[in-house]
DNA sequence: CTTTGTGCAAAGCGTTTGCACTATT
DNA sequence: AATAGTGCAAACGCTTTGCACAAAG
């Protein structure tokens, strides 16, 4: 990579190698001895086509209903844990089951979590890192990542929740 | 950071009806018509006794050694569940299990997390319960609260991992 | 042909539950 | 006396593991 100009203003994508979740995850095989299998391409295929958060149930269910059939739930999980190693999902555990997001090539974000409906709505703030880096300096703490998670109900739920005509939740 | 309002400056502690977490506790179970037993009593004073983390096990290996003997894994559960109930404690999840601190007559914070020795450091930022706000704002989401973790490795821990002639980690 | 990965069944781990007995009210 | 709480053992839900067979290099 040749950042031979004076100015530092780059982007991300001219200095990256121009490289897709399936060969990231290549390289990251060969580097440790893995093996490409079936499997773990399809996975990788499924997970990359669309930005979601899931579960190892979810992702069980939808590679069973869609792309080439079964995975079984051992090699399930046995590749999500190689994703996070090789850094392309990032997993975070909500009500305690883990729930996996896309990380390669994805800004880091924080999230807002509807306690009611489960959903994740995602943002960025510039602000927390610089809180985080100034708090952890504070105390000689070396910074590996954060996670803030805000918690409350979210605009769809507490409409329904004020509609008069609702279920009611009565014994 | 627009504290612009005029002055909101008043102690809590004034407000507050002066109780101590056992009367809290007590106030709470009448409430629901629930019993104060030895169990519950000796569990609110060991856990009030200190402030510090902490987990079920810990609970049930420290009221096995001090404080009257033994009391059974599933009562430390429910009554830690009342507790967080009763508004007494808080619950965090940290690597899969629930792990407790003091809620009651304890301000709000943030943790600092050290993956090495497991051990958390407490911090209050005002700032962030600002930006907090402002994103659930922007979304119209209702805030219930948020949790923050900050995650790396504590001053002393890389200390230690930096020290020449420390225990290698070697086959 | 060697070595890694898969799928099955079973185990693991933290937590919760059914139930007979005990304690509180 | 009536009712709620305890402790035991067993169940739970998510995740991991041991092992024989299959597939990748």
């Amino acid at each position: 990579m040749s950042l031979t100009s004076t100015d530092h203003d780059f982007s991300l994508e001219s200095v990256e190698v121009a490289s897709t979740p399936m060969q990231r995850f290549e390289e990251y095989l060969q580097s440790r001895a893995k093996r490409m299998t079936q499997q773990r391409r399809r996975i990788v295929e499924h997970v990359f086509q669309q930005h979601a958060h899931f579960d190892a149930d979810d992702l069980i269910d939808q590679m069973q209903k869609t792309a080439g059939g079964k995975v079984s739930r051992p090699t399930v999980y046995r590749t999500l844990g190689e994703l996070v190693d090789a850094g392309l999902l990032v997993k975070m555990t909500l009500r305690g089951r883990a729930v996996y997001e896309h990380d390669y090539g994805y800004p880091s974000h924080d999230h807002l979590y509807c306690m009611k409906c489960d959903s994740l709505i995602e943002f960025h703030s510039k602000e927390i890192e610089a809180i985080r880096d100034a708090v952890a300096e504070a105390q000689n703490f070396r910074v590996t990542g954060h996670r803030l998670i805000i918690s409350g109900i979210c605009e769809e739920c507490s409409r329904a929740a004020r509609r008069p005509n609702r279920r009611l939740d009565l014994i």
